[in-house]
DNA sequence: ACCTGAACACCGTTCAAGT
DNA sequence: ACCTGAACACCGTTCAAGT
């Protein structure tokens, strides 16, 4: 079988895509990057300024990925679909929080995304100083909604310490992760609909 | 002067908090950390048991500064304390959020925070689910205020990205971004508000 | 008991050298 | 033009050795 790997943006960004994903972001270094495309780690260099145009190209891809709301829907349809196609991305790509965290990057790939909810909440009566920030509110619950997500898989932390608290000191933290079962719940749609009823008032729909 | 500096568990933790919050959780390496207490690096594992260890007690002098609320308020003042106290500390220890971001950890002494929580949610009417849903979207919340906050200050990726958006294509966007301003603004309280309203209803007070 | 230096297995990145 | 190896300045951590 013939050898037809000549080196580009494009196959480093996609083998970066596949270990992150499957590894997380603490696995994908350059030179873990290199070994995976069998390649010297320098060779990616002449393609990819540093880590950090990497992580922006991959950021790129992802945000591409969200799927803009059609215009017809109502303001509180619009902005539920994009909330609900970041929290997608998110859990697919959990590497993306990690970037956001801490690297701060972010691409203008999204503008779509962003647009359609600026435009909904305007079209929901809010006005400009309203919208900004509503809107910083809801991407704020989807960070943090993904960021928390993220580590509550199977037993976290956070779950050990609750669970072995004392319950007379802490009878209500006891009875809420008693309570919660062992697999971490999915309380995204309905606590986005909360967050539209505090932004829209619960008459909206 | 006499140098009384035996290395003991407080010195190692006090400096590395004075370090990650001065210059950030990157740059508090165990061999940095080693320099500025003037010792060895592996002086600290003899105090420490690894990094892991030392982020857990750093976390743990934090989550001791969250101040529960008095018992006395009404549930929603109660639920604004504990909230403004999270978000006090995430402001005053930005690395708090990348800990929580990459690493997962949490700090017992957090507990009595989330049991004042928990009883004010109660107190307001919530069922054990209910309270459930509404207390992990509050600590979405304040996590995600605080991860999008940290990288927002002076001119940051996502804001110079949405300045030079196009007018044409994304009108709502850049009307947003333009009115803002240069500093970026307190959102937090008023966006408390709204998430309390549709926690609560906008009755509650 | 407490601290150290050398060492191991990693990082991202630069730079001169190879083809 | 594209890739490589050696090197630099870093990581966290182990382990034998010093006092």
């Amino acid at each position: 079988v013939a050898r037809l790997l000549t080196l580009d943006p494009d196959t480093i960004v996609t083998t970066a895509l596949r270990v992150a994903r499957a590894e997380g972001l603490a696995s994908l270094s350059m030179r873990r990057l290199a070994v995976e495309l069998k390649v010297s780690a320098m060779a990616m260099y002449r393609h990819v300024a540093d880590r950090e145009e990497l992580l922006l190209r991959m950021l790129d891809v992802v945000a591409g990925e969200v799927d803009p709301p059609a215009a017809a829907g109502s303001p509180r349809t619009r902005i539920t679909h994009v909330l609900t196609e970041l929290h997608r991305v998110f859990r697919q790509d959990t590497w993306v929080v990690e970037v956001l965290a801490t690297e701060g990057l972010a691409s203008p790939r999204i503008l779509p995304a962003m647009e359609a909810m600026y435009a909904a909440l305007a079209d929901a009566g809010l006005d400009l100083a309203e919208t900004r920030e509503s809107s910083a509110l809801l991407l704020e619950f989807a960070y943090g909604e993904a960021l928390v997500s993220h580590h509550d898989k199977a037993e976290s932390f956070a779950r050990q310490m609750m669970r072995q608290a004392d319950p007379e000191r802490f009878p209500h933290v006891v009875a809420v992760v008693a309570g919660a079962g062992n697999e971490p719940r999915e309380h995204f749609a309905a606590n986005l609909e909360r967050l539209l009823d505090g932004i829209l008032g619960p008459q909206h729909n």
